[in-house]
DNA sequence: TTTTATCGTTGCGCGTTATGCAACGGACGA
DNA sequence: TCGTCCGTTGCATAACGCGCAACGATAAAA
């Protein structure tokens, strides 16, 4: 391999220029003369050039010597600048991260702890990727993205929960609908009496209802699929019947009164639980790191079911 | 001292971050994975960031990872540019050359050997200083010029002759000046009797002419006394009386037949010499060097008197 | 599920390299 | 001519990089 330029005889060179005294630099570096000395008979030799004339008294750059000079310092001020750059990425002053998660999170992320988070830290960048359970775990397992909000997702040994929220599953159903005057929490059974929007494809909240419909032998045929939050929404506004996701994925219609949420009275739909998650063992980077946190402590805060209560109706804090 | 980012340690980085794998860098690099292993460990402390993140198989960068890896091959391109630029420098692509001498050489010089030099070497840029023998002393001793051409130097310790050349001064003379028809070379004696232009100032010329003229008890008193070669000729030329100086510096009025140059029958003033000299000990850069050479040759060559001869008429080579 | 292969990492010993100390030769100034 | 300061060089020591081998972990294959 040719020269390699290192970075500290470079500066043994440039000081005994600067300086022109290979002592006076050795002084001022804070080693021996002889360190000096030697370390730019070493670059000298790696170049096969002469870089110091030396005189009876101190020394002085050939035009070499000169050239090699002015290249340790714009190596030397770019490597500030990466520095710079790194010690930016570390204070998250810049960084970019990667989220994944799915159709339901979105008003609540946007609407609170992403809002606050980008606000807090304006160098930083995201991508956000919407997709389905499946799909999120995949690209948090893949490396595509570096954090997943998911419902209900798959026992992995690959992925790691930072925070688990209980998300009960309810009932979306329109104020006039019947059921909004039943006086308590819903069964399955109840549920099985009206029609029905389901979501197709890779969801956890679908999952989660297969899962409970089939301890209770109960089976929920669906009037419409599809697979998007937006359409179930508008099926309740419409008062066509009912819909299942957690409250929080209807956050913005309850409030505007256009739908209200019954938790079912079923343990694994009661328990059900949004996850935080990672790949295991993946060493995220500050940005994400902050992020994570940031989530953890602020979608905590927004569990609206400390303790089990009938009705979910969420307090916006605004 | 904060990070050195090793050059060493940015190639196993970069090597690693594009074949994905620490093992496959190791490899590719002719080193053990360990090797590799360690040193990127030892950039992530110097840094204090992780620079990779690692998976059951093979690696990837975190984006401090590619922030170094782009600053790797930024740094990589500037340094093979300035490694590219030594080369050049050491082909005698490119280079300065300062070199200082007295005006009786600027014909010879400029025709000549400095002509085929710079066409030989077009990168090449000289500084081409004209002044007086002490100046052109002092000038090398100082460092100010690498190269000296001069008449007469005093001797010093400091200073390194690489060629002398026999440049007898001589009388310059119109062809209708009485000297011209003397037919022998003329004498000190000879030539009192006549008017003279004297240099002024610290020329090896004048010097030698005092020295000459004490040895025999003679004294020349000048008519014209000036600091310029031109001035001499012009003298000359106009018939006005003689001027003495080495044959080479009045070549072009010789070759157009407006002046003659009579070799002076004194062993002093026969035996004078013109010295190309350098600082003594200095090593020099490969351009300068190159020229050195180049002056050596072709200016020995060009010495008038490979056997004394009593007139000095030069045959132009052309 | 178990097995196997591959990956990155780490402990250890060896060879290279850099460093400090001291002494040397040379150059400059008094 | 002597004294001082310079850069350089032997020598012994410490630090570093490196290869070898083994380990734990992961992912693909059986």
């Amino acid at each position: 391999m040719p020269s390699d330029l290192d970075h500290e005889r470079l500066h043994y060179l440039r000081h005994a220029v600067k300086l022109g005294s290979i002592r006076g630099a050795a002084e001022r570096l804070n080693v021996n003369a002889s360190t000096v000395s030697r370390q730019i008979a070493l670059l000298e030799k790696d170049v096969a050039t002469t870089l110091l004339e030396r005189f009876g008294r101190g020394v002085r750059a050939t035009e070499a010597g000169l050239l090699l000079v002015e290249y340790a310092r714009i190596q030397d001020s770019a490597r500030e600048d990466t520095l710079a750059k790194l010690g930016e990425l570390k204070s998250l002053k810049r960084g970019h991260i990667e989220l994944v998660t799915g159709e339901g999170y979105i008003d609540d992320l946007l609407g609170g702890p992403l809002q606050e988070f980008c606000q807090r830290f304006p160098g930083l960048t995201l991508s956000l990727e919407i997709t389905g359970t499946d799909g999120i775990v995949q690209a948090v397992i893949e490396g595509e993205a570096q954090i997943g909000i998911v419902y209900f997702p798959p026992a992995d040994r690959r992925l790691h929960t930072h925070a688990r929220i209980r998300q009960p599953i309810c009932a979306i159903v329109h104020p006039k609908h019947p059921l909004a005057k039943l006086g308590r929490a819903p069964k399955l059974s109840d549920l099985a009496r009206y029609p029905i929007a389901e979501l197709r494809g890779s969801f956890g909240t679908q999952k989660l209802m297969e899962v409970a419909a089939a301890s209770e032998s109960i089976s929920l045929t669906p009037v419409v699929r599809t697979n998007s939050f937006l359409v179930l929404k508008r099926f309740v506004c419409a008062n066509l019947g009912i819909a299942f996701m957690p409250a929080f994925a209807a956050t913005r219609e309850m409030t505007d009164g256009e739908v209200i949420a019954l938790v079912i009275d079923h343990p694994v739909l009661r328990n059900a639980e949004a996850h935080i998650i990672t790949r295991h063992g993946r060493r995220l980077p500050p940005a994400t790191l902050g992020l994570l946190q940031h989530l953890i402590k602020r979608m905590k805060a927004f569990e609206p079911f400390a303790s089990g209560r009938t009705k979910a109706r969420r307090a916006r804090s605004a």
